[in-house]
DNA sequence: ATCTGATGAGACATGGCTATCGCACTTGCG
DNA sequence: CGCAAGTGCGATAGCCATGTCTCATCAGAT
């Protein structure tokens, strides 16, 4: 069964993304099974990243999706982005610490096919006058994925309640540190 | 001579940013040296990550020195501390990166030293009515950290240019992606 | 010019991880 | 009840990076 290769990949990017270079051990353990049926389920180290990064990116982009970022009014695509990525932190948090370990063409491509969807609503959003034009869309695509893997982070070592992590991610993102009524 | 070998302390920095996994052969290698050079100027691979990212650590803290975030407007400190910190995002890079691979309670604790540092930075921000009481001022904190670490991916992989990223980094932190003419 | 210290290049042993195999065990089905 | 498929466990072989060593070379000092 597919799922049965998913929940082993999705307990692996959970190890992953804490430590990028857990052994094969270590990833068997923490999906309860062994290292044999590990390799029995995947040919080998490279390839079991692969289909982690894989399966990551297509959760996040199935989130993409989900939340419909080219359709309707930019700001309000960005926060229904926030909603339906925050809970996808932990494998964005993978993919930001391996794809500096593993790189691999073809997730490559998948990645910045992503990031473009994404810079592609931020620009949407500077043409309408919602977002900022001093800041390129390129780098707010990239700033939200590091807070996305920020967020991951931070709440897999408990510095930051899951319950608040959208509104964290959300409200910084688009609004900054600075209170409204201060902003110049 | 200490400058040698802070250079080569540099030149791996340089390098594990991008490959937090990279052989002691490509570190000597970027570092103009031999693997031989390399061992006799460090014990061993976790004594030279612990040096580097020692020496990553005292840079940035003396950034935060000379920025004098403990004193004066704590918006105006903001923009002091992303001043000096953006030339020093390649090691806030490698940090982040590195962290996850080698855990070491000195560097951690002196990690936590430094984060405290802008954490209460922050909450004298939110007390002073400056900064939005809605975020926690570690999580603050945190982003911040993880903004300079992406400015440091994005430059070094060309996606951000050398001279926007000061920008960049205060603007989207202190003032989010919205307008400031749109905020609500 | 010679000597000294440091460096580079290469060989070598070692250890940890990977990948594979064989065997015993459980589970589910006929 | 017995069979088949899948799984865990242990052993094993191979690989890659690390760490150490030796020796030749080079630059600077005397």
């Amino acid at each position: 069964m597919a799922t049965d290769r998913d929940s082993v990949l999705l307990a692996a990017v959970g190890i992953l993304s804490r430590q990028p270079t857990a052994a094969m051990d270590d990833i068997a353990r923490a999906a309860g099974i062994s290292r044999a049926t590990l390799h029995r389920l995947f040919p080998g180290r490279d390839a079991l990243v692969r289909e982690a990064a894989g399966l990551a990116l297509r959760r996040i982009s199935a989130a993409l999706d989900a939340a419909a970022i080219e359709d309707g009014d930019p700001v309000q695509a960005v926060r229904r982005l926030a909603d339906a990525a925050v809970p996808h932190a932990a494998e964005a948090a993978f993919l930001t610490g391996e794809s500096r370990l593993f790189d691999d063409s073809e997730i490559w491509a998948s990645w910045e096919r992503m990031d473009a969807r994404v810079a592609e609503l931020f620009l949407r959003g500077q043409q309408s006058g919602a977002f900022r034009v001093e800041l390129p869309a390129a780098w707010l695509s990239e700033a939200f994925f590091d807070l996305l893997a920020g967020v991951g982070w931070a709440v897999q070592e408990g510095r930051l309640a899951p319950r608040a992590s959208t509104t964290a991610l959300t409200e910084l993102f688009l609004g900054g540190a600075l209170r409204r009524d201060q902003q110049p």
